[in-house]
DNA sequence: CGACGTGTAAC
DNA sequence: CCTTTTACACGTCG
């Protein structure tokens, strides 16, 4: 799709329709639907770390555990003291997980121009022709699409349709669950005006805080100050961004995206600074990456290592080496890094670690043995 | 500019 | 008392 309409005399901005869709706790919902004995239940996904029974995070909570306090992101410890009796603890299955996303956005590829996946549970649709620029067709699309997912996959959603992917994105979190908003291009500066600022997407708890230092403390207040202002504690195109996302304006296009990297981290069951003890983790992650380096066929040019220390500090080391597919390859690079950053943080003891290819090449196209034969 | 390391953000 | 994975921006160095 072409973003402007060229006119012999002008260049007039095309309006997109952009649809965004976010699966209600996604997690807890499909492990409701695999295990109908804990249906109406408060369901909790815990990413377990193994280092202590319930050591971990939580990953998800469905609506009846949120009303008990347990949310995303806390330790799962603090979930068991706010949980009641009645409520489920569930580890995690991610690969059952993305069987059933995977299957969901096929589908939802025929719904639109342009499909990208922003996460295992989002994803963002440019609708501008298929509603022909009307946003009545781009609300019956999503309503289309709403009711296809609840047959198929027992699943709901919340939809957000809005000028550009910040608007859909913005407008889908004003109604949870199973919501659908539009705004309105017209709409956008009514819908702005009345957030604190943390509640725009992309604005965290940093820019957050610095912003409240400078008493700009909704989107309205950010939208109209001055830039100076701003660029005194912003460097580089942070106060432009700031300043869009503020009157809700995002240009980028929705487009299908390709994984840039692959990792694998991992929490050790005792903090270490083992080179043999830790070196055998890095092995086995990296087999996990062999793994994800196969199916998605790709090439890597980068090797990477993450560590995070006893005091949750994380520091990377990395290396590029020549375009490769060999994750054996990889190992003996990360090892060489693993090596070389125990030599200078001696006596620093390791609490988690993870290893990445990046710089990723999609081109590999691979002649099958057939082909070979046929030569 | 490419490579490397850190910070921010979101899920 | 603290998960996992990914993306991207930016500063710095050579």
């Amino acid at each position: 799709m072409e973003p402007f309409l060229i006119s012999p005399h002008q260049t007039i901005p095309m309006q997109r329709i952009i649809i965004h869709l976010d699966f209600d706790s996604f997690y807890a919902s499909v492990e409701e639907n695999r295990k109908p004995e804990i249906r109406g239940k408060p369901v909790v996904i815990c990413v377990f770390s193994g280092r202590t029974v319930d050591s971990g995070a939580v990953a998800t909570a469905n609506y009846k555990a949120r009303e008990l306090g347990v949310k995303a992101g806390m330790p799962i410890m603090f979930a068991r003291r706010k949980a009641s009796e009645e409520t489920v603890f569930l580890p995690y299955d991610i690969e059952y997980y993305r069987e059933v996303t995977d299957r969901i956005m096929a589908m939802l590829e025929d719904e639109c121009d342009v499909l990208e996946q922003a996460s295992i549970d989002e994803a963002y649709m440019d609708v501008s022709e298929k509603s022909r620029g009307s946003w009545e067709a781009a609300e019956a699309i999503a309503a289309r699409i709403k009711q296809m997912i609840r047959e198929q996959e027992n699943l709901t959603c919340s939809i957000g349709i809005g000028p550009n992917k910040l608007m859909a994105k913005m407008a889908g979190k004003a109604r949870k669950p199973d919501g659908l908003t539009v705004v309105r291009e017209k709409d956008v500066a009514e819908f702005m005006e009345k957030l604190p600022v943390e509640k725009i997407h992309g604005i965290g708890t940093k820019t957050v805080e610095t912003l409240h230092s400078m008493k700009i403390m909704t989107a309205k207040e950010l939208a109209q100050c001055n830039p100076l202002v701003l660029e005194q504690k912003f460097g580089g195109n942070k106060p432009q961004l700031l300043m869009d996302k503020a009157k809700g304006v995002d240009e980028s296009p929705v487009e299908p995206r390709q994984a840039q990297q692959i990792s694998k981290m991992k929490t050790l069951k005792e903090d270490s600074n083992d080179p043999e003890k830790i070196a055998s983790e890095m092995a086995e992650m990296a087999g996990y990456v062999r793994k994800k380096v196969e199916k998605k066929n790709v090439t890597f040019r980068t090797v990477s290592i993450i560590l995070i220390d006893t005091q949750l500090g994380m520091q990377t080391r990395s290396e590029t080496i020549g375009q490769t597919d060999d994750v054996t390859n990889a190992l003996a690079t990360a090892k060489n890094l693993l090596q070389k950053y125990l030599n200078e943080n001696r006596g620093k003891k390791i609490r988690r670690l993870g290893i990445r290819v990046s710089n990723l090449e999609y081109e590999k196209k691979q002649r099958s043995l057939d082909d070979f034969l046929q030569r």
